[in-house]
DNA sequence: TAGTCCGTTACAGTTATCTGTAAGGGATTG
DNA sequence: CAATCCCTTACAGATAACTGTAACGGACTA
């Protein structure tokens, strides 16, 4: 089993409620818990270096931001920056996050190795994801359809990232300008013209705000 | 000190942190975790006729849905109905919330005791508020300020119409002459561009799709 | 009664949205 | 190999969004 786990969570009481877990159900030897990702990212520096490395992380996405200035600032973040270090390590996220097309993302682009949505068997989920990982598996909460395509309407993750743009104020052009900067594609303004149309007959919305409206009021966006 | 809490808590990390830090920090007797409202009712019911009631209920907010259906659906609900069993009942609220204006409503209309925003510090403020709702204080977790009239703009009726509308994915040139149609006044297509560009500055939004994104993800309209 | 403030309205100019049409390229198929 | 489909892209035209200026009128005040 894993000898050395870091859990990045900024809620105390979440933080704690997965490190007594981890203790009394796995026999983990060594938990650390930290609720800054910077702090994480100092602590897994120092050990890795000392030669007593950590072999897994669990991490929160989302963190309450602070008075203090920050530089790394999301789940998201600090697994890059982790992985910089430690290109192997293994990497379970423990979010209430429960969009399949995000979770999708985070297993194509960040190579997650589990996900553990916060819930009512968020903790034993947790441990039987620990498992698996640990032979090598991966794993997601069983409430999760990774391919659910049925009879909705789903978003793609691609749809996903122009909504999130547009529902924070940026226009189409301004959108298709940021994803040539990123070099994501396709990136026309006019293709994302063509693919919020396409949402509009999707989800029967008539215009931008009521496409918003819709999906932001269901928590998709 | 408190003998006999409940806590209803959808998320079983975050429940057993609480637990834990109850029992460990303050030594409380008898601590019962809920994770649907419904069975917190019914606990607390089957408590109460037997003559050994609960003294304090932490609980959270919001629930996560399920596939069954269920008659209490947040915290808000579960507090109004254990109030009817027991009116004197303690209340303390653990929630990741920081709007200050929906939690002086909680401390105004469901007349709770104390209010702790899960956080870096979630439960040591936790055990500092059962301390001073046991001395019969209220508590608020200092990061939140209750009279904080910066910033915390609130929508007017005449707002509300107007966003509603645009939200449902009509123009503003359509508001109006919905309005016009209904006497409803101011009606022109001029006024109703000036009320949403005021919520623009007041909200920190960019533009209609903005202003709609936050508001309907606070759940607003 | 004159001055001032404020909400409503009209209008104009720039930018953005929305909807077509059409062209090019890659993948698939017969 | 050609036909076809589908995705991407460019472009264009009508409508809508957004911003600023200015005029009008009611309410309040000195």
């Amino acid at each position: 089993m894993f000898k050395k786990i870091l859990i990045a969570e900024d809620f105390q009481d979440t933080s704690k409620g997965i490190a007594e877990a981890l203790e009394s159900r796995l026999q983990i030897q060594e938990i650390q818990e930290e609720q800054y990702c910077d702090k994480a990212y100092n602590r897994f520096k120092v050990a890795h270096k000392n030669a007593t490395p950590y072999d897994l992380l669990i991490t929160d996405l989302t963190f309450k931001e602070t008075h203090s200035a920050r530089r790394i600032t999301s789940g998201k973040a600090l697994i890059e920056t982790l992985r910089t270090i430690d290109p192997n390590l293994k990497v379970i996220v423990n979010s209430m996050i429960d969009n399949p097309a995000e979770i999708n993302l985070l297993f194509k682009e960040q190579k997650i190795n589990g996900y553990v949505c916060k819930g009512r068997n968020g903790l034993l989920e947790l441990t039987n994801a620990i498992n698996e990982v640990y032979q090598n598996r991966t794993y997601v909460s069983p409430q999760i359809n990774l391919n659910s395509t049925d009879a909705v309407f789903e978003l793609d993750e691609f749809d996903l990232m122009i909504l999130k743009e547009l529902a924070d104020g940026l226009t189409k052009k301004e959108v298709s300008e940021k994803f040539k900067a990123q070099n994501i594609k396709p990136n026309s303004e006019s293709t994302i013209d063509k693919k919020v149309s396409k949402l509009f007959d999707e989800f029967g919305a008539k215009n931008t705000q009521n496409l918003i409206a819709k999906l932001a009021r269901k928590g998709k966006i």
